[in-house]
DNA sequence: ACCTGAACACCGTTCAAGT
DNA sequence: ACCTGAACACCGTTCAAGT
C-alpha cells in the first residue's frame, strides 16, 4: 500500500517519489500509532518502499523529522479557530483552545513545538497572536512580549497537559493515572502537604482541557490590567532572588493577599 | 521493589555502595556535561565503577532515571525562594522565579518535570503552590485550578523558554541562535507576517527571564480580577469551537478590544 | 539483597555504489 | 538529483551467574 499524498501530477516522477511532505505525512501516521520510539527510520523507509538512507536526502535526521510532524500537526488548528472578529480577545481564546485540541488529538507533537518559531505553522501561529495583541489597543512596545507570553502559554502548558498521555503503554489511560495519582496523594502526610491531602478529589474529576482554559482565562484577565501597569516590566528583571523591591514600592502588579 | 532509601550506616557496606541517591546524583553531573543524549548506562556505570545491569537494581529504566534527575533539580528552587511574609502573591512570584532559576541552570530537565506531581520536589512545590493560593482569600472551590494553572505554568513555560538551549551543540549559544532566527523572520514576506517582519529587534535582545516573568505578572494579575468572575468557569468547557457564549452575554473575561 | 558483564535486539546515521 | 542497502557505532535492557 504505497502511502502516495498527492504529488502534482504535471510531471512524469514515479507517482510513489519522496518528498519531505510525503515523509512527513507518514511520521505523523507512524506516530500516532506507535508513539516516539516506535517511529524508526527502517519502519518508516519500509512503510514507504525505500531504504532508510533515502529519508536522510529529504530530511536531517530524526530530531528534525519529528519537529516537522509536530509543526505539521499544528496547522490543524487554523481550519477550526474561527476569524471571525469577536474582538480580539476572543479570537485570541479561540486559538488558543483550537492549538490546545489540535495537539491533543497527537499527544506526541505537543512537547516539540518549541519557542521562538522557525517551523511554518508556529511562525504563523506567532504571528496571528500578535496581530491579534496588536488590535487590543495595548502599547505597542509591550506587543512581543505579550505576545509571546500568551504564546508561550499555549504551546508549554498544553505539552505540560498533555504529554503524561503520550506514554503509549497505560492503555488504561487517563483516568486510571490519574485515580492512581489521587491515591498517592491520599498517602501522604497532612502535615507536610495540607494542601494535596485535602484535594485529591479535584484531582480524580477535574478535566484537562478546563484546565487549560483556567489559566488562559486568567492570563487574558491578566492582559486588561496591565495597561496601567507599564512600570513593572523595569523594576522585576533584575531581583535575582526574586524578592520584591525593597522599598515596599506599591506593586499594582502582584496579587494583594491583605 | 528495589527501592533502596537510605541507608543505615549500621552495617559496614562499602563506602561506595550503590543507591538511588548516588546513581541519580551522578546522572545529573552527567546530564549537565553531555546532554540527556550523553547519559547513557554504561558510561554512568562506568562512573560508578559498576556494570550497567547494577543500576536497574536501584532505577526502573532511563526514563524513570531521567525524571528523578529533574526532580532532583527542581528541589534547588526551594533554597532559594523565601518563605518571608510578603503577601501570598509575592511568595507565589517569588517561588516560580526560583524554579524557573533552578531549571534554568539545568536545560535538559525543564522538559521533564511533568505534571501532575508524583514526585518528590514536584509534590512539595505543588503543595506550595496551593497554600499559598488558599492564602489569597479566593473562593476555595477554585483553589484547585488555579494552583494546577500556576504550576503549570511555571514549569510549561520554563520548559518552553529554556528547552531550546538544551541541544548540547550550539556552543555559539542564545544569542547567535536569537540572532539567526531573527534574520530568518526579516526575509519573510510582511503581507503573510505583518507582526513577525515587523518585531525582530525585539526578539533580538529580548530578555528569557523577562519573558517568564511578563507572563507571569499576567497570570496573577488575572487572579486579582477572578473572584468576581466566578461564573465565567462554568460556560466555557463545553464550545468545541472555542467560540464564546452565543448569546453574547457579558463576558469580563475577555480583552476588550474596543 | 545486591552486583557483574556478556548477550540480545535493536537504533540513528553514513556512504559507496547505483540510476 | 535521487535512491539503495549494507555497514558502523552505538544504544537500553535482560538475565544467568556470582557474592
Amino acid at each position: 500500500m504505497p502511502r502516495t499524498r498527492g504529488r502534482a501530477p504535471d510531471g512524469k516522477g514515479r507517482a510513489d517519489a519522496l518528498s519531505q511532505e510525503v515523509i512527513v505525512g507518514a511520521a505523523v501516521a507512524l506516530l500516532d500509532e506507535r508513539g516516539e520510539r516506535g517511529l524508526t527510520f527502517r519502519l518508516l523507509a519500509k512503510q514507504l518502499n525505500t531504504g532508510p538512507g533515502a529519508l536522510y536526502w529529504h530530511v536531517t535526521n530524526k530530531d528534525e523529522l519529528v519537529a516537522l510532524a509536530a509543526d505539521h500537526v499544528l496547522g490543524d488548528a487554523f481550519a477550526t479557530a474561527p476569524r471571525a472578529g469577536e474582538g480580539a480577545g476572543a479570537e485570541l481564546r479561540a486559538l488558543a483552545i483550537a492549538v490546545f485540541d489540535a495537539l491533543d488529538r497527537h499527544p506526541w507533537a505537543a512537547s516539540h513545538v518549541t519557542a521562538p518559531a522557525t517551523l511554518a505553522n508556529a511562525l504563523r501561529l506567532l504571528d496571528r497572536i500578535g496581530t491579534l495583541v496588536a488590535r487590543t489597543g495595548l502599547p505597542a512596545e509591550r506587543h512581543f512580549a505579550l505576545s509571546t507570553a500568551i504564546s508561550y502559554y499555549i504551546t508549554g502548558v498544553s505539552a505540560q497537559i498533555i504529554a503524561p498521555r503520550a506514554p503509549v503503554g497505560a492503555t488504561a489511560g487517563r483516568d486510571a493515572f490519574l485515580a492512581q495519582t489521587a491515591e498517592r496523594w491520599e498517602e501522604l502526610d497532612p502535615a507536610d502537604y495540607p494542601f494535596l491531602t485535602r484535594t485529591t478529589a479535584d484531582l480524580r474529576d477535574h478535566d484537562d482541557r478546563d484546565q487549560f482554559t483556567t489559566g488562559l482565562d486568567l492570563l487574558l484577565n491578566g492582559l486588561n490590567t496591565t495597561t496601567a501597569g507599564l512600570d513593572q516590566r523595569i523594576s522585576p528583571g533584575r531581583t535575582v532572588t526574586g524578592r520584591t523591591a525593597p522599598g515596599g514600592s506599591p506593586q499594582a502588579s502582584h496579587p494583594s493577599s491583605r
